[in-house]
DNA sequence: GAGCGGCTGCGACTTATCTCACACCCGCTG
DNA sequence: CAGCGGGTGTGAGATAAGTCGCAGCCGCTC
């Protein structure tokens, strides 16, 4: 089995499928690479397939017309992107920008869906991400509706340390993360976060050091994120 | 086929069960009655199954500790709620409650997933359902991030006389909308929604009456639906 | 019809958030 | 090292949005 099937085996998708059918599909890919900050595909575009990040991470995001971002989810290696327009047969809902140099797959769609149809435990698997992916926009959505930035500034940190993200999936997360970033994350903007996070300094919840944030007491982090929105 | 049966055949997930197969569903499911107002599942209880809405309509919603009101979406005849547990194990995502006078079936959980597993249409179905809810709730994300409130207020009316609404799912959508309904789905006040209207009232582009909202201008709508947030 | 409750209209005030502005620090590279 | 760019810290407004308070309207029911 070599490295790309390796990969593809590790796709919850795929996780099921016997060698033989993993390899032939491992034929049936594109592989790409893309540098930092390259786009990957575009919202709006029709959709190409399905994309498997590989290496690196990518971030799914929206734009308004002015040019502010809102970013959907990140993505590491193992993770899946652009499923949404292969089973609904729609447009790209968002698009896809890579963080760092990454390398991506490319299943064309007809290809996906085939595996759907003949191996039930490859649908069983899309429920269960589908499903997943929906609870996670779910929280989202009341993140930003019920609550003010600084709790969901604390509630990232929070998420970030204690292993599993609704926001940020796959390999490590949030090493280096830009007030900027976070700000794009959470729907707001830089000086907002900044005094979020000063906010948060000043209790004692976390440290700042340059280009890192250390979470002192999650404790009084969980404290912050139940803060409601005025 | 009685009644029920052919209402279960409505449901998208059903729509390609043979008559055998619906009848036995139809022979394992509860069907309740709702009044207006009443409770049918809350936040964070475990999951009992699959809703499936006869008739009538509910509201799949989020409560902030401090009692604000985020309506995820408004379901109609033929509509299921509940799917996200079902198919992911957790705890029930988000309350639900009747909004008029509804008649609901309950599925069993255990049901719905031997269905999927037996019958690939219906695996199928549910793939593309999820898939297409999850392209609705990531433009609520986009909304409540990138739009202001009178674009919100704006984009709903459109949705509402439009046609398919991303937000409102079945039937007969929003005859007797109050200000107050329309805070809670657009993630705001009454007050600032009463505002919002006026505005597009006086560009001309609705008409308010007694509990009803005239749309006279879709075009003008469609540009103030494009107002960013500040 | 008196009283009640829900929906509405609206003005005055508060505030969370955003914008703009500028200065600092640090690691670059020419 | 001078100059640049990206990330950061912070203050002074601007403003969208939310809060509070009250009054009017309508459809109830007792």
């Amino acid at each position: 089995m070599n490295t790309l099937e390796a990969c593809l085996h590790q796709v919850p998708y795929f996780a099921s499928l016997e060698p033989g059918v993993l390899r032939e599909l491992a034929a049936a890919v594109r592989e790409r690479k893309y540098e930092a900050g390259e786009s990957v595909l575009f919202e709006g575009d029709p959709c190409e397939g399905l994309y498997v990040i590989v290496s690196g991470r990518v971030k799914v995001f929206k734009l308004s017309a002015d040019g502010k971002e809102q970013v959907l989810r990140i993505l590491g290696a193992g993770r899946t992107c652009n499923d949404v327009p292969v089973f609904d047969d729609g447009r790209n809902p968002g698009s896809v920008a890579a963080l760092e140099a990454s390398r991506l797959v490319l299943v064309p769609k007809a290809r996906i869906r085939t595996l759907v149809e003949r191996h039930p435990r490859v649908a069983a698997a899309v429920i269960r991400l589908l499903a997943e992916r929906l609870r996670a926009l779910t929280l989202m959505v009341e993140d930003l509706s019920l609550r003010s930035v600084v709790a969901r500034v604390a509630k990232l940190l929070l998420d970030c340390t204690n292993g599993r993200s609704t926001l940020i999936e796959g390999t490590a997360c949030c090493q280096h993360l830009t007030q900027h970033q976070i700000a794009t994350m959470v729907g707001s903007v830089r000086e907002v976060v900044q005094r979020a996070l000063k906010a948060l300094e000043k209790d004692g919840a976390i440290q700042m050091e340059r280009g890192r944030i250390v979470v002192l007491d999650p404790k009084s982090l969980e404290r912050w994120s139940q803060v409601e929105a005025m």
